[in-house]
DNA sequence: TGCACTCGAATCGTATGCAATCTTTTTTGA
DNA sequence: TCAAAAAAGATTGCATACGATTCGAGTGCA
């Protein structure tokens, strides 16, 4: 359990029922990449799995797919988002432009308390750089999507953090299909810093380094398409 | 029908169901007005009123949910948003944030065909404030919302879009709730001046304008916390 | 009169069933 | 042998049914 769910999870898993915990529980199957982009979701499937109807399984999906992360056809099914280039390069835009205004916000905000968290983050991020194995990568996937989480609850804005949940969502899903280097390609030194100058109330500076950091990410895609989305999504099934 | 809803709409109109049409529906009565905060919209009224049944009318209501138009309670149903001062500047803040970089945008892909569509825009919205009665009202408040979202639009940010369709839809309701003016608080000469930089390809300014319309519409609000939320819940229904 | 309690109406949460639609396989004819 | 048509199978879209929960009115008791 890290600080960012902490923060934010409360507000949802109070929130609702059922179907709210099966969304996240695919969700972060997703976001950890346990699902492939492309895989049937059939409600069926997933209702037996968790052991309800296909009326709540239904429910599921259908947050889901608000969160882009979920492709549903009608009278066919949902299937695991697998996003065009053109959809990364806006979801790479899309942060490019509110993350540094986020990470404004958050270090006009931010308390000492904050910082214990940012750092207990980092150290978290460094452990599973540290460790082997495919749950280590898994994790820290996760953690590094959770450092810009934090940011954006830090800022305080229950909107953008909202905004902020499902960039982060699909830019796994974007990483997974067109990351360069197979790891998480969100540089850990690069939040470092980030939380320096945080620390330091550099907020001109904390902004920048976010610019650079989510080019940076942007940097380490191919985005060219590959092979024709037809054929692509043949691959899948 | 105006030129945003001829942009947006087919992804939207042909994605779905029913469910998707009674939302489109429902959010339009919400957005100018016809439905107050607060107002409960339960499952079977919603079905009966459009001939489907709770089933649909539920999916249709969660989807306003996500949007944050619509407030549901587990067991009790689900309501018209009531935002809170608080929530009402976190919308701002969310725009403020956002809506300069779609201007800046916009503005490095705007056509010819583009800005004639702008124009056709600004004249629709002259032409609801010369009118008068409730109808014109209405409608001058969609039209005013509208400019924003074929701004979002011409951005070419599919992402960027649909979070500016829930600022706009959630600003409308916060100026029904704390706007000093009862007319719409949305500057129709600062709409046309915006227009103009994206002409004269000024982004800068067309950025400027943009940010110091968000002030002025905010400012026009009444944000103070009002005899309690307790007691305005009451006052609804 | 005031308070606690019980009962009933309304509404939601969820499961299930049937019809419609899409996909796949089989059959049929050239 | 191949292509086109037809049937079978699987899955969704939607409606309906039933149990669970909440809120409020009415009742009894102090």
């Amino acid at each position: 359990m890290n600080i960012a769910d902490q923060i934010y999870s409360p507000a949802d898993s109070v929130n609702q029922d059922r179907a709210q915990a099966i969304r996240d529980n695919l969700r972060d199957a997703i976001v950890d990449r346990r699902l492939a982009p492309g895989t049937k979701l059939s409600e069926g499937e997933v209702g037996t799995l968790f052991d309800v109807s296909r009326t709540v399984a239904r429910a599921a999906l259908q947050m889901l797919s608000f969160e882009g992360l979920v492709r549903t056809e009608r009278n066919r099914g949902a299937f695991v988002a697998n996003p065009s280039p053109e959809e990364a390069r806006q979801v790479f835009a899309s942060r490019r432009l509110i993350e540094p205004g986020i990470a404004i916000a958050a270090c006009g905000r931010v308390t000492a308390a904050d910082i214990v968290a940012f750092k207990a983050q980092l150290d978290e991020e460094g452990r599973f750089i540290a460790e082997r194995g495919p749950t280590a990568r898994r994790s820290e996937i996760k953690a590094s999507g959770d450092f810009h989480l934090l940011l954006a609850a830090v800022a305080g804005n229950a909107i953008l953090l909202r905004f902020m949940e499902e960039l982060v969502a699909r830019s796994s899903l974007v990483i997974a299909l067109y990351g360069r280097s197979g790891v998480s390609a969100c540089g850990h030194s690069e939040h470092t810093e980030i939380v320096g100058a945080l620390e330091g109330s550099d907020c001109e500076r904390a902004s920048r380094l976010m610019l650079h950091h989510i080019d940076h990410i942007e940097a380490d895609l191919d985005l060219r398409v590959r092979a024709g989305p037809a054929l692509k999504e043949a691959l899948n099934f």
